[in-house]
RNA sequence: GGCCCCGUCGUCUAACGGUUAGGACAUCAGGUUUUCAACCUGGGAGCGGGGGUUCGACUCCCCCCGGGGCCA
């Protein structure tokens, strides 16, 4: 998100690459889940073409060059030879004499003196002894070249301007710009930003971390609220602003207001935004939203929720609007309108007691008799009905919610009268008084 | 183990030497109320610790503690 507000502020070029040095990590159901994430947040970036690049070649060309020129040389030693000869040379960085034989690893020959420094946008310089590097492996026994070269030199050739990534990154840096001024070339810009922590303690895995939008999407959160939340994880603007509309962060962002501790993702928070953004939805976008949501849910919801007539999915839209915090929340509520009452036995246990079968049958009867059937009339009508019984309205209220909707839970009582209609409001009643009657 | 990063209410954050340390979520207490939410009002809650520098430190320096990362 961050690059991508970046790129937008800035009118660059936002490029996604996955640099895939270790098929061990870089699955492809990995790369799929980031593009599913990148589609769910609706960023709306230029897409093109997905490429994939085989570099084998490139990088093999590099590495060669490397050891020609004398900045890399082969070395078969192994870990326990690297840590025998630190141990010798009170832990200074390792410096390997020149082997070349079968199986022997590449490394690049790191300075003794002076420093390597990282001019992050976001921590400021960042310095790093070169006598306490090691002379770092650039490519494994077999020739396969390791992440730390492979990014350098593809960051060179594509001419990266600006690098933002996880703050994971931050120790690799120096050795990216040793390869990078081995190789003569100006280094880009770099940005570290802390990483996120789960509320569970740790830090989120690539996998995780993606697999944890997707749970935001099934949950119908909506794709500006998440950007809003997302924004605001790390970064503060100076007036204390909350919301902010994705023009806003836009114009507001910037990379080097960006904080350096790591952040831990508050669904709750989440939740409330969300919310706020819901009930700013207009209608008819909340509409083809919650549609759309139910589609990727089964039982047949979508549905019966697309055969209904235009005017009743947005009676039951605004009707359920300013109380669902998510749309997962919102289709529970006003579902009665488009389906069977929901059976739930201990709704129906607390409500439907004996003696709530006077009140079912005189709100029946008054709705049977009504003249008009909106909201305001409905009100009036069964308000007369509570006075008539000497009745607490709760207990001329909650029977008939749950005749209507089989649950304790719904939208305002009259607004899901009218919006369900007489004939069928009465019919759910009376199927109620009937089976009270056993 | 070496190197590096980070440390303000429970959580996300604002403050860039001078504020009663601000806001948001959450929480608590009221209000509203036909359920659940939502909404309104109010309260509690924080600078990890210790040294310095300074007339004055959340802000600068050092040490410690704690958390994290990379390499090995």
């Amino acid at each position: 998100l961050y690059n991508w507000l970046l790129a937008r502020a800035s009118g660059g070029a936002l490029v996604l690459r996955i640099e895939d040095t270790d098929r061990e990590r870089s699955t492809p159901e990995n790369v799929e889940q980031i593009l599913d994430a990148l589609q769910y947040l609706e960023l709306d970036w230029d897409e093109g073409p997905l490429s994939q690049y085989d570099r084998r070649d490139r990088h093999r060309e590099v590495l060669s060059e490397l050891v020609e020129g004398g900045q890399a040389y082969y070395d078969p030693s192994t870990a326990a030879d690297v840590r025998a000869w630190k141990e010798a040379h009170g832990g200074a960085g390792y410096r390997g004499e020149p082997r070349e034989e079968e199986g022997a690893a590449i490394r690049l020959r790191v300075p003794d003196e002076r420093e390597t420094v990282v001019d992050d946008v976001i921590r400021g310089p960042v310095h790093f002894e070169n006598r306490t590097q090691d002379d770092f492996v650039i490519a494994r026994g077999d020739g396969t070249p390791l992440y730390n070269l492979a990014v350098a030199v593809d960051d060179a050739d594509m001419g990266i301007t600006d690098v933002v990534r996880g703050d994971d990154h931050l120790s690799n840096t120096p050795k990216q710009l040793l390869v990078l001024q081995a190789l003569g070339s100006d280094p880009p810009s770099y940005a570290h930003l802390p990483l996120l922590h789960s509320p569970s303690g740790g830090k989120l895995s690539k996998r995780e971390d993606a697999a944890s939008v997707q749970e935001l999407r099934d949950a119908g959160y909506l794709p500006a609220a998440v950007r809003n939340y997302l924004a605001l994880l790390g970064w503060g603007t100076e007036d204390d602003t909350t919301l902010l509309s994705t023009e806003e962060l836009v114009e507001r962002f910037s990379i080097d207001r960006v904080g350096r501790s790591p952040a831990v993702f508050d669904a709750r928070k989440l939740r409330w935004m969300n919310g706020r953004y819901m009930r700013e939805l207009p209608l008819e976008e909340y509409e083809r939203r919650l549609a759309e949501h139910l589609r990727s849910r089964s039982e047949g919801d979508a549905e019966a929720f697309d055969a209904a007539p235009p005017e009743l999915r947005r009676t039951a839209c605004a009707i359920v609007q300013d109380k669902a915090q998510t749309m997962d929340e919102a289709w529970p509520l006003i579902r009665f309108l488009f389906r069977d009452p929901v059976d739930d036995p201990k709704a129906w246990e607390k409500v439907m007691k004996p003696e709530a079968r006077a009140m079912l049958s005189a709100a029946a009867d008054a709705l049977r008799g009504a003249g008009a059937f909106d909201t305001d009339a409905l009100e009036g009508l069964l308000g007369d009905v509570v006075e008539r019984l000497g009745e607490k309205p709760k207990n001329v209220y909650q029977p008939i919610r749950v005749a209507i909707t089989g649950t304790t839970v719904s939208p305002g009582i009259f607004d899901s009268l009218a919006a369900l209609g007489r004939d069928e409001s009465v019919r759910r009643i009376d199927a109620a008084i009937e089976r009270l009657g056993d």
